[in-house]
DNA sequence: AAGATATGCAACCATTTGTTTGCTAATATA
DNA sequence: TATATTAGCAAACAAATGGTTGCATATCTT
């Protein structure tokens, strides 16, 4: 089963639940409360993020606190690294310079 | 249906392809001689990405090349923003601080 | 004009996804 | 100890996804 850090963001629930514990480690119930799903999809949507290490959990009695592995975001911009090189800088002056040449052309 | 510039990152192939006309415009056949998908499965995916404009078209005879619009992955790091300023510079103090109270704890 | 090529579009299908429901295990509280 | 709370797990299901096949359209080449 394909599970990495790009699918885990895919979803904007789990896009909120990564947003949600960010600053601060949270049981599935409390994360369930900001939205209006029910604990189980948010449980599964744990497991998701778990699965793919984005989120690490810490057992405090009977409850589990969620948190965000602030790391594995680094993934993702790792991979937009690429890209950043394009936009920045440089392309914006290739762009104009291209749409010069476009709109010069009829 | 939902269509947001993280779902279209979602599918490997998607990026693979992102990534293959970053630099270089290319016809639908062009890019799936890249892969070993068929040009109609490329040609969904290619669909998805002038979806959520990701991608635009450019009509020259019977080809057409697309282009990665690569302003819009800007969209995906302005997300990452909020994380970034966890992950770099204090976040790695204060992970240290937190886990050192966590071992002193018992 | 006729055939080849490039592409889009629609229908269909297997697989995956997100969710709900019901159950069990573990921990806290009375 | 008995009951309530927290949470994981499994089954079931509707919806979405990724892919294939077949066909229509437009453009190029001969």
């Amino acid at each position: 089963m394909r599970r990495d850090v790009f699918q885990a963001i895919a979803d904007p629930t789990r896009r909120a639940i990564i947003g949600l514990i960010a600053l601060q480690a949270m049981t599935p119930n409390a994360i369930a409360e900001h939205f209006d799903t029910s604990r189980q999809a948010v449980s599964k949507h744990l497991q998701i993020l778990t699965e793919c290490q984005l989120v690490k959990q810490e057992q405090q009695g009977r409850e589990i606190y969620y948190q965000l592995e602030v790391a594995k975001m680094k993934e993702i911009d790792k991979w937009l690294e690429q890209f950043r090189k394009i936009w920045e800088d440089r392309f914006s002056e290739l762009d104009t310079v291209l749409s010069n040449l476009k709109t010069n052309k009829p």
